[in-house]
DNA sequence: ACCTGAACACCGTTCAAGT
DNA sequence: ACCTGAACACCGTTCAAGT
């Protein structure tokens, strides 16, 4: 019948990233403060999850488990910028974190960039493009038709939270410093920000 | 005549941090390491440099004053928001088009994406990116000095211009319709549209 | 196998004290 | 005005020691 006594120091762990994270998407999520909320030691920490940057990929993973998987787009209770970067933040856990970023773009790359594009395939490509960008483009629609997004060139603002997805999601498969998520976050809110101000 | 001897401490921090950058440019430049360098206490360099941020700047600024002088970025005729964007086109011009594209980021994939990162590798694409970084925020300084840009996190600002560009250059690398010309066009502009609008 | 907490080697910033 | 260096409050990681 325990549960809570049961969790896994590993689970409170997580647990309690997230939730921080939940709270200030922009904070540091250091060893220290992360431990003291989880109830463990740093010691403990560092067994389940080796490095800094491990533990935010846990993060970042466990939020798209978390966050609805349908659309969170039409929850009218919740801010317009809140939503759409919910949706966003889905489109982004698709690429996965670390290896599985890294393989995802292996795929992407084996079979779109390396071979001399077929007109095969490159139909195949602009299809899955399409299908994002449209994908997108329907967020902003509804954004749009409740008045929380000013009238505008909606498949132009797509065009560009498509390209911002792709450079952060380009990012989780490359090389970087254990702050992903604080500038993935930042610079998700920025694109959000000028798409939802933007009165062209 | 003196000039090595009456060199102030301001001189010798800067001297030191520019040496530093010039020999590693991915290196760190800590308080302490550059004030040992320069001979001169951590407490000096921050009566100088109020903040580490300062330095950062002030070597910023000195390098590529040094490197490329005639950086478009300095020609006041033209409105700072198309020499931003000029600026940025130049990277992006790097990266190529059709067939370059495709090879650039090929060496990019097999290099830093495909193998199971080293130290060695994680080490060297951290400091190709902080080169791109730095030169993004070093173009954001120039126009704050200016007063074209309000003031602000240029680092966060330049952060977010390049993960715009990787989204705009892996494009180059995928199959797409004909109108990217056009289309990266707006999108670099919102880009910057944003950041030169951004009160934050 | 899992967990602890001290220890290590760093950070950037502040500040009383000197000249 | 300029400079010192200790002190403060943090980092992330390592590791002998416990259970």
């Amino acid at each position: 019948m325990e549960q809570k006594t049961g969790a896994g120091s590993r689970d409170k762990v997580l647990q309690a990233a997230m939730a921080m994270f939940g709270e200030n998407p922009g904070a540091r999520l250091s060893v220290r403060a992360v431990a003291a909320r989880a109830g463990v030691s740093t010691g403990s920490l560092r067994y389940h999850f080796p490095t800094q940057r491990a533990l935010q990929d846990a993060v970042l993973t466990g939020i798209y488990d978390v966050i609805t998987p349908d659309d969170r787009i039409h929850d009218r209770s919740a801010p317009a910028r809140d939503r759409l970067i919910d949706c966003l933040r889905q489109v982004l856990a698709l690429a996965g974190v670390g290896e599985q970023a890294r393989a995802g773009w292996g795929e992407i790359f084996k079979t779109y960039i390396e071979p001399e594009p077929t007109d095969e395939n490159r139909a195949a490509y602009l299809a899955i493009e399409r299908e994002a960008q449209r994908r997108v483009e329907h967020w902003l629609t509804v954004l749009s038709n409740e008045g929380a997004l000013a009238e505008g060139d909606n498949s132009r603002r797509a065009r560009f939270l498509v390209t911002v997805l792709n450079g952060l999601s380009i990012a989780r498969a490359l090389p970087s410093e254990e702050s992903i998520l604080a500038t993935e976050t930042e610079t998700l809110h920025a694109a959000v920000d000028y798409v939802l101000d933007s009165r062209s």
